[in-house]
RNA sequence: GGGUGAUUAGCUCAGCUGGUUAGAGCGCUACGUUCACAUCGUAGAGGUCACUGGUUCGAAUCCAGUAUCACCCA
């Protein structure tokens, strides 16, 4: 066997077990009737993307079902791929053809999109190679990508079935422009954020009147210029009179009237509002009420067109809202400037201030979808593992608006529309007509927009299986069991996954969701690209480790909370994998090899043998059901506090005396395997959040039986609960002695009596349980608590010069020839004395209270009173003790 | 403006359907290198569970309100 370092480095053995995985092929799923399937999708990582911090425990849970699952004897599947990022990936690509001084428009349609495929093909599986580094276990045989041709066709094939069902329509109304992508967005593809601003007053001369005005309130000046009418709230007692008046639009001059609208919120500004209709999405509404015309005054790229009037014409609009201030001003029709914060939409993918904006798109209909979607969340059909997020789902939905889906970019679905340059005749179909069915001419040309990428990855869960046709892949593993995904993706993929899947698969998409949460930086502010906070996560796992890294994310990341993120938050995991590895290596420099694998039942087991056992049993049902219960963080503490604490610091240490010194040939056998036997099962619970050094010390342990169990620790299976394996009464024993122990070694350190001197031990027990179990097992106190000679009975005395401690009803004494100090020991015990007291007085109300004892169930009653009795008991012994000193 | 959540040890947080002597990790203090591990061991200090009411025999836990903070949507 290798000689294992005595510090454990993840550097060379991570890699190799990654490839050994994947030569086994053991992350790749089998349709395979006999076993039932558990099926995980990625929520398609960006394929401009790199790794960030939230990957990094995104990946990291679906990873630990995955494996859990795959131990618990389901066909497992985890679906990996990439979206292509519409916009995204075209600025990427735009970025670099700046550098070469041209643009997309240079090098034309067909050729800027191979070019994109080349830097795709180059650069897109960057963030698939990460993943590999973390651990993932996907089935990368069925890795797949939103372009790919089977989605592709599944995109097409949906655009047409919702078209044929009118639920998708092609209209003029205000959407989301970026000026700088040149293309609409979707609503959840702005970001909000508080900027602090201005509101500025601007007075509209009546027209009849110049030297009366109706004064308007505004954030964005410039608008103005595209002023269709001023309104008023109808009821709205200060303006009644001058509803259908008509003024003036200062510096274009343009007539218009003031109409009243339900809408006007008196209390804001003047209570008259300036309405902008091609401008403004709440001014479209009005427009639309009230039959307004639509100025449009700027063009796709932000920049003033004619209408705005000449001395703004080809003025960028922030510059543009400069000029019209200054002109206001010097005509005297600025009255007032307040400090206003508002709230200002920016492009997700470049961050540039979003012009709403009148343009002719694609919406899809979501009433319809969303009322389905609605549905199996509410009766119960889709579960929400973190529940205050089906909150923010339902509202959602229950207040959708159309989804425009239509962008002006060229990397993408191209919409499968084509219209008839001669007839202007429409067409919806996967391909290209030769000719037009209505006039016959061959010249057709398809509809120059693409597709919002996540018009492909809301097809996601089936279209990757092979959707529309109907694969054994999909017949077997669809529904797919969870998605795991952060909050951020609720809208974008949660809800509109669950009306794909309804809609064209009529089934759930999945059959639960975990929301987990957000990766945050040391200032708890959420970590992003434009902050630059996150940290590299490849160098993060280069320095401690894959499984330092996925261990420590899990274990502070409570059940949908939010992490805060600092590199001593990986020392956590780091320390474990240290403290597993050492613990290997002692096993492995101790133990001998086995000619066979005994039965438990034929091993002579001592008392901290059932003690480990009983506690393994407990501990494997309590992290099956936390796993069940998709509770990750309680999983992981659960287990490290059994390997450290319960078999390293206990186990361990209590059988290293027989191992080294016992003579019983048979306890030894015992202590030999069950050092083996513990240690394997610890590394299989383990393996799901740790699957690295699990599986390398579990390589290792093979050498210890007779023959190996399997290839890879993957293939065993996981600790099955065994009701029939409690030990109760000796987890009750081991407990005692836990305590006693603990109780020594603190008047040691109270009495500053170095670890090194041997010292000896008086018990006074009457309790005949708690005697037999000291005197039969006296050993463990004295090689846990360094302890000489020790005398326990019903009858032990106080010796002369020691200092005593009561741990429940036994009294323990520890003579100290000299160093014992009257007021150190006389402030010891009554400082435990105090506590217990006020413990008691509590105890002693509620027994002493009739109610209490009516009212409250008869266990807890009972509870209480032995509570009493024994505190009664500690309290006496210890008042006892104190008069000693007197 | 609407919605969702948070407030428990110096820091970051657990504490599920009310009954615990309120826990963990990190940090802090003291002591410790008889060799699995100093990325360690042993022992310890540290909390009016934001505030005010209410329900209850009993509230960190349930309800209402107040304050502060965070996030999402308009």
């Amino acid at each position: 066997m290798n000689k294992m370092k005595k510090v454990y480095n993840p550097q060379n053995i991570e890699s190799r077990l990654y490839k050994f995985w994947q030569d086994l092929g053991i992350f790749k799923a089998e349709i395979n009737e006999n076993k039932e399937p558990f099926t995980i999708v990625i929520p398609p990582p960006n394929v401009t993307g790199i790794l960030h911090m939230g990957h990094i425990l995104n990946n990291t849970l679906q990873d630990i079902m995955i494996r859990y699952k795959k131990m618990q004897g389901f066909e497992t599947l985890w679906l990996p791929g990439t979206d292509h990022a519409g916009i995204a990936t075209q600025n990427v690509v735009e970025k670099e053809l700046a550098k070469e001084g041209k643009t997309r428009f240079d090098l034309g349609r067909e050729k800027m999109i191979e070019r994109i495929w080349e830097w795709k093909d180059e650069n897109g599986n960057l963030i698939i190679d990460q993943l590999k580094k973390l651990g993932s276990g996907c089935d990368w045989s069925r890795e797949r990508f939103t372009m790919d041709e089977g989605l592709s066709n599944a995109v097409k094939e949906v655009f047409i079935r919702l078209y044929e069902k009118n639920m998708i329509y092609k209209g003029k109304y205000i959407i989301n422009w970026c000026p700088r992508c040149e293309t609409a967005l979707a609503d959840d593809e702005v970001e909000h954020e508080d900027k602090n601003s201005k509101l500025w007053y601007i007075k509209y001369p009546f027209k009849n009147d110049k030297n009366k005005f109706v004064e308007v309130a505004t954030t964005r000046p410039e608008t103005m210029l595209g002023d269709t009418a001023v309104a008023v709230n109808p009821s709205d007692e200060r303006f009644k009179d001058l509803i259908d008046e008509k003024v003036i639009v200062p510096l274009v001059n343009r007539e218009i009237e003031i109409i009243a609208d339900d809408f006007v919120d008196s209390e804001f500004g003047t209570g008259c509002v300036k309405v902008t209709p091609a401008h403004d999405e709440n001014d479209f509404e009005i427009g639309r009420r009230n039959n307004l015309k639509k100025i449009l005054i700027m063009d796709e790229k932000g920049i003033m067109n004619s209408n705005a009037g000449d001395k703004y014409e080809g003025m960028d609009r922030f510059e543009c809202r400069k000029e019209v201030l200054k002109d206001l001003e010097e005509l005297g029709l600025l009255s007032k400037i307040e400090d206003y914060t508002n709230r200002v939409g920016h492009c997700y993918r470049c961050d540039t201030v979003i012009e709403p904006y009148l343009s002719n798109q694609w919406f899809v209909r979501m009433k319809p979808l969303a009322e389905k979607a609605l549905e199996v969340v509410k009766n119960g059909k889709i579960k929400f593992q973190t529940p205050r997020w089906k909150k923010v789902y339902i509202n959602w939905l229950e207040n959708i608006h159309d989804w425009c889906i239509s962008r002006q970019i060229w990397w993408g679905h191209r919409i499968p529309v084509y219209y008839c340059d001669d007839c202007g005749e429409t067409f919806v179909a996967k391909e290209k007509p030769k000719t037009c069915s209505k006039c016959g001419s061959d010249s057709i040309t398809q509809d120059s927009d693409v597709l919002d990428t996540w018009f492909s990855s809301w097809l996601w869960p089936f279209s990757t299986m092979g959707w529309p046709e109907n694969t054994p892949d999909l017949e077997y593993f669809y529904p797919t069991d969870v998605l795991i995904t952060d909050p951020g993706i609720i809208f974008f993929w949660v809800a509109r996954m669950v009306m794909a899947g309804m809609e064209f698969m009529e089934e759930i998409p999945f059959k639960n969701v975990y929301i987990h949460g957000t990766v945050l930086d040391e200032n708890k502010v959420k970590m992003s690209k434009s902050l630059g906070n996150s940290p590299d996560p490849i160098e993060i796992i280069n320095k401690f480790g894959a499984d330092a890294v996925r261990f420590s994310m899990v274990f502070n990341t409570p059940k949908g909370n939010n992490v805060v993120y600092s590199d001593s938050l990986i020392e956590t995991g780091r320390n474990f994998a240290n403290k597993i590895w050492n613990a290997a290596r002692f096993v492995f420099m101790n133990a001998e090899e086995l000619d066979e694998i005994p039965k438990l039942a034929d091993l002579e087991l001592e008392l901290v043998d059932e003690w480990i056992l009983h506690r393994l049993n407990e501990v494997s049902k309590e992290i099956s059901t936390a796993y069940n219960e998709y509770r990750f963080n309680d999983s992981t503490h659960i287990i490290y506090d059994f390997f450290w604490n319960e078999f390293c610091a206990w186990y361990l240490e209590i059988v290293k005396d027989r191992i080294y010194n016992q003579e019983n040939e048979s306890l030894k056998k015992t202590g030999n395997f069950l050092i083996l036997h513990v240690l394997d099962q610890s590394l299989r619970m383990l393996q799901p959040v740790m699957p690295f050094i699990t599986e390398e010390i579990w390589q290792r342990l093979q050498e210890f039986y007779p023959k190996p169990l399997a290839d890879s620790i993957l293939k065993t299976s996981f600790h099955a609960y065994d009701k029939d394996k409690k030990f109760s009464i000796s987890a009750r024993k081991m407990s005692l002695l836990i305590d006693t122990i603990i109780g020594i070694r603190g008047m040691r350190k109270d009495m500053n009596v170095p670890p090194a001197t041997h010292v000896n031990i008086h018990i006074k027990s009457i309790k005949d349980f708690d005697r037999h179990t000291l005197q039969d097992n006296s050993k463990y106190i004295q090689l846990m608590a360094n302890v000489d000679k020790i005398y326990i009975g019903d009858d032990v005395v106080k010796p002369d010069k020691s200092t005593a401690s009561v741990i429940k009803s036994i009294e323990i004494f520890m003579p100290l020839e000299g160093v014992i100090d009257i007021e150190t020991e006389r402030k010891r015990l009554i400082k435990k004395l105090n506590k217990l007291e006020n413990v008691f007085a509590g105890c002693k109300r509620k027994l002493e209270n009739e109610q209490f004892l009516q009212k409250a169930p008869a266990a807890v009653v009972e509870k209480e009173k032995e509570k009493k009795l024994e505190l009664s008991s500690t309290i006496e012994k210890l008042k006892a003790n104190i008069s000693f000193l007197e």
